[in-house]
DNA sequence: GCAAAATTCGAACGACCGTTCGAAATACAA
DNA sequence: TTGTATTTCGAACGGTCGTTCGAATTTTGC
């Protein structure tokens, strides 16, 4: 992840391992906030950790809610170009949806403390800050939302309403993960993304024990 | 919802006036609660707004944490007593699994703020309060996976680790709903609850666009 | 080695928090 | 009406919080 930093305090320059301090800082705060949520969370605590007085923490993010944004603008904007790549490298529309399964639960297994905290704490965030959060977020949930529109066919389908249901029932599954999600219970996510997928696929009911 | 309130802090009697506040006082700090989050909501707004005094709030709640949790331990167990009648009024495994749906989407729908709140705010307990929510929704989670473990077939099954994915992936679409769900752009709950039987028996691809 | 810029610190400020407690007020039973 | 238990209040306490700011320290460019 990590990409470009964004110290938003100094004006003129910076030394690279200010910028590299600065990622480990989000990083280690990404850590104590998804344990502790983020109002729970003192800046004070964070400094400490990390062995920076808490007026020193001013000099790396201009606010407490400044920290909240750059995780989770930083966190869902690398998940989107990664899951961009995936959109992109062709196939049946049930080859890369497959990979957006795995994509999605691999980021999230790699990156467990900042999708938490984008999940929690989105609403943490106001004004200007959420705004920007909120435009990352439409667009991934709209990268999802064709692929999907794409695997139910978009001659047949029922109807938009039932698209949208179905591309949430998706982000349901996925974003549902973090609550227990452990490799090593319940295998490479690979093979989740697969269970996943036959379900959206086929459904989980064996066709002689149906109904209908 | 409401069934028995549950004064911790008097000792000998209580008017049922007072009863009844307590489950008042506890409806409106829910919403604000939901809204704003637990640890920025101040015991001092939610007096404000029920114009009870600071120190009045503590003749009807022993602590903070305390109102915290009998918003989830009431809301979590109404539920449960709600869903066991669904489950044992009988019918085939869809056929029960399609009310249990049903009764959690309109539950959740009566009762969005509370909701919420057990959704998010479940680890702001600690110790035995969370151990005692946490027993409620263990029992909810089995309510749910038996239903499903019938609908899959206990023979022919793939293990439990698939069942436990499907039933986990169920509770996703239906714990994400709160972020979407809305009955007058879904339509009724019963509409929505019928989609998700659809796509846990079926799948949501037609069958001609099939790959295997 | 020197000045300028970047980085770090520590102290302090004002505000808000959960909780306690004894007194005041209210409602009820006799 | 009197006495008792229930309900409400208001003030105060000790703490913690985010933020500011000027000085001290370190690094960099020359």
């Amino acid at each position: 992840m990590a990409a470009t930093s964004v110290l938003t305090r100094p004006r003129k320059q910076c030394r690279d391992a200010t910028l590299q301090k600065a990622d480990s800082l989000l990083a280690a705060a990404a850590a104590v906030i998804a344990e502790k949520g983020f109002e729970a969370t003192a800046l004070r605590d964070l400094g400490r950790r990390f062995e920076v007085s808490l007026g020193g923490m001013y000099y790396y993010f201009a606010s407490k809610d400044d920290l909240l944004f750059q995780i989770q603008h930083r966190t869902f904007t690398a998940l989107l170009a990664e899951q961009e790549r995936a959109a992109e490298a062709g196939g049946t529309a049930e080859a890369r949806l497959l990979r957006l399964l795995s994509g999605h639960l691999g980021f999230f297994a790699r990156h467990p403390n900042e999708m938490k905290i984008c999940t929690f704490e989105l609403e943490s965030l106001e004004g200007e800050l959420y705004d920007r959060v909120l435009v990352v977020r439409r667009r991934y949930f709209r990268l999802v939302a064709d692929v999907i529109a794409d695997l139910m066919g978009r001659r047949e389908r029922k109807g938009r309403s039932h698209d949208r249901h179905v591309t949430l029932f998706v982000f349901g599954m996925l974003n549902w993960a973090f609550m227990w999600y452990q490799s090593a219970k319940d295998g490479p996510v690979e093979a989740v993304a697969a269970e996943m997928l036959n379900l959206i696929v086929h459904g989980a009911v064996p066709r002689k024990r149906r109904a209908s």
